[in-house]
DNA sequence: TTGCTCCTCACGTCACGTGAGGTGGC
DNA sequence: TTGCTCCTCACGTCACGTGAGGTGGC
């Protein structure tokens, strides 16, 4: 009943396409691609497509859509079974794009980082891009070292309040001294431990490097900077803490 | 006082590579761009890279980990104050990420719909995923459309219940007499806008169709589907109900 | 006959990966 | 002299977009 006019139910290539929402140039493309053959070709080469054709061409629009890749949908309609890959494929593809997902987050984070770093940064250039680079990304280890230096901090507090206490209401004096020793041994370790692990990035030449613990100890300092004197450019001005890796690697030049 | 050494502070390509955790081509590449051009070729025609070459380097190597495509790395080079322009890429590409996200969460969304009215729809083939896109598409406009049908329907019930009262209380029987006459009347209205704006997908031949008014109506239905004759293949099943545009199309070859 | 659609090459996209075939440098 | 690194082509990736130059079909 439907055979009344040979085109009724024969598509061109630009019908397809129009039906579907993509560019002739697609259409042509998954013939070449042969996940959308059209069933006849007329006398003068053209390709036209059964209503069937229209059918499948609409799950691959679909499909495409999710971001399937054409092998893939190749793959799916060469399977004797598609029902019995098509799940295996979907999931595949959802995995793929929650990791994109998460590949945009990260460089998302990278840039609102470098925003907020720009800004505390005083005499911005582009320069300072690799310095901020660094910055972030030893940043958490600097704060693990941070935290660790406060928690160690927390007891020798403890028993300096406990030792003034007892002194004073119980006489015992030598509890305070004996607690004074100990913080002096206490702080001499974790002042080494930590100018150990840390560096600092002259603000003028971007040089990374490590400064006399004497001239580190009575710099004046802000929680993220110290003012220090480039050993590279000679200038003295506010540098940025960067965590260091404490293993001794080759990449190290300036010594 | 670093010129001991002629290679004190030159870097080969591999080393350049490896400090900024790329390969060797990737460094030949951004050469071959024109965003890290070596200070120095060897006599052998080897690229050789100043420390300033691998702070350079770093910059790149952030940005791209940002996302940044070489092209605005390279107008960033080129800018003479790259300061004044370095804010608006970083946002261009903020933007871009944002929405490049949005696209992967609309494809998710799909694959989850999808797999969601997979299991909806008995003996799965791969031919019903057209049908699913079709029912997925259309899926806000029928929800919709159902809302619309169940809200006007809110004040005839209310409607019917004050009649029913007030014929019980005071022994106006005319008000529900009336109330028949209004729900008669809304009742043909809102199923003549309903079937108008619906079609059913025949389980067999996947043939999108509007069935016979009489014949929907009194056809056995759940909330999505309703069993009715295929008028293409003829065959009698439960039809998915779909949206149908009510604005007549070209593109409807099915009459 | 005139528009319009469609045809087939074939290059370009983006940031490299991956050989091939040859050479520098310790 | 032997490994190892580095060099320059040059093709391949992915799903088409975009002409060029020619033809089918109403």
């Amino acid at each position: 009943m439907s055979q009344t006019n040979q085109h009724s139910n024969l598509y061109t290539t630009g019908e397809i396409a129009k039906l579907c929402g993509v560019s002739v140039r697609t259409v042509q493309y998954y013939d070449d691609r042969g996940i959308l053959i059209p069933s006849t070709l007329s006398e003068g080469g053209r390709r036209l497509y059964s209503e069937e054709d229209l059918g499948r061409m609409r799950i691959i629009c679909f499909l495409r859509e999710a971001g399937l890749p054409i092998n893939s949908i190749s793959a799916l309609f060469a399977e004797e079974k598609p029902e019995s890959i098509i799940s295996l494929l979907l999931e595949e593809q959802e995995k793929t794009l929650r990791e994109e997902m998460a590949e945009r987050r990260a460089k998302l984070e990278l840039l609102e980082g470098i925003r907020r770093e720009m800004k505390t940064i005083e005499n911005f250039s582009v320069d300072s891009i690799g310095d901020i680079a660094q910055i972030m990304k030893q940043k958490n280890k600097l704060n693990k070292l941070r935290w660790f230096m406060v928690l160690t901090g927390i007891p020798v507090s403890a028993l300096q309040v406990a030792s003034i206490i007892l002194w004073i209401t119980s006489g015992y004096w030598w509890l305070f001294a004996a607690w004074a020793v100990i913080a002096a041994a206490w702080g001499t370790c974790v002042s080494l431990h930590y100018f150990n692990r840390v560096a600092y990035i002259c603000p003028e030449c971007h040089t990374v490097f490590r400064p006399k613990l004497k001239e580190a100890f009575w710099a004046y300092h802000t929680p993220k900077m110290r003012r220090l004197t480039c050993p590279v450019c000679g200038r003295k001005g506010l540098c940025v803490e960067v965590y260091r890796d404490p293993v001794k690697k080759e990449d190290t030049r300036h010594d």
